[in-house]
DNA sequence: CGACAATACGGCAGTCGCTGTCATTTGTCA
DNA sequence: TGACAAATGACAGCGACTGCCGTATTGTCG
């Protein structure tokens, strides 16, 4: 799983060019963020991240393909579903995002989990950057929703399937928000397993 | 609840002013969603809508905010929280969204269903308005977290509450996607009421 | 009926996100 | 070192969206 930000050393066997655009892209991340949290989103123009990256408007856009791109990061979900599908087919759904939800955090150190939530402070204050997010869980919902109704030998479009999985994803994305609405003081791991817990505790009957 | 076309009579009253404008907006949404239902939301302009309803692109703004805005109609999550808290409070959740879904379907006409189905087949086939929809659902999910947090004596940001509702939220999405996948052939109500249904059996132990 | 105000509209210029194109610079590798 | 490829910057252009202003249409009041 690529933490949000880069903590991997460029394999110093890379070539000049490698790292210059490392160092590049690297710039326009920090440039953005720090604009963004200082002024928002919306009131920061492609200019104004390109200038204190300095580089032109033009280059932005060979690093990133939207204004967005650059404050979402990369997407996590896909590796998360990667790794459900990887579990045992006959454990319980829950169970197997439990799991997963500890194993991929242990990976986050303290300085993933700061730049994780810089990054969330923003995308949740920003409308059209939470819409994203959201449009991300709905793939992510869809996605497992196949793989779960797979696993159940029902078709792929089953509607139970994917209202579960979308509710997981759901809860997911409700505890980040939680924790970012915290300022992250709470811990993590702990809000995420509290909300897939509450799954179980709200419908249980 | 605001159908999702104007059914109701502009009340022969209303002045000639009011009445021409009705029209024009009634235009520019016909227009709009016969544009994008043939040639796709992303390759129609406000150009095209505005000449389709022989308007000023101009005047497009003067009607709605954003192109999506024509795209998405009015929403209904509002009335459907509204209609949620006026049920007796010791009522259990999944009980008082299923009545409150049954009473709001059985107002829409035929009609209304072929409108809104237009354009849940739009919505759902553009990935910038679905993501729209979701933001809609995301922030029900957080009101109606908080209505719920109040009700059960709690902080209003308590996460389990949040989980709870924006399930339930998102169940309903989910449904109305499904519905939308299969051509409206089912009963809306019906996949409305599986989908909660759902809920309830996933996570029930 | 005739002013006067309110409202709706169209046109124009301008910003910003984003793209295609082309010439120039810079790293790479034989 | 010289040929080749990658990276960059500059420029023009499209589409969404806004502010501004002049004009036309409609409602209202004496």
């Amino acid at each position: 799983m690529r933490p949000p930000v880069d903590v991997l050393p460029p394999a110093a066997t890379a070539s000049l060019r490698q790292r210059k655009r490392e160092r590049t892209r690297a710039a326009l991340i920090a440039a953005a963020l720090e604009l963004f949290e200082r002024q928002g989103f919306e009131a920061t123009t492609i200019d104004d991240i390109a200038a204190a990256a300095d580089v032109s408007p033009r280059t932005y856009f060979r690093y990133f393909a939207t204004k967005e791109e650059v404050a979402l990061g990369d997407d996590l979900g896909p590796q998360l579903i990667g790794l459900i599908a990887a579990r045992p087919a006959e454990e319980p759904m829950l169970d197997s995002v439990r799991r997963v939800i500890d194993d991929a955090l242990s990976l986050l150190s303290g300085e993933d989990k700061d730049a994780l939530l810089a990054r969330l402070r923003i995308v949740y204050r920003t409308p059209s950057l939470r819409a994203r997010r959201w449009e991300f869980q709905l793939e992510m919902g869809r996605i497992s929703g196949t793989l779960l109704a797979q696993r159940r030998g029902l078709e792929p479009d089953d509607l139970g399937s994917r209202v579960t999985a979308s509710a997981v994803f759901t809860a997911i994305e409700v505890a980040m928000d939680h924790w970012q609405q915290h300022d992250g003081r709470e811990d993590l791991a702990a809000v995420l397993q509290a909300a897939i817990a509450h799954l179980g505790h709200a419908f249980g009957g």
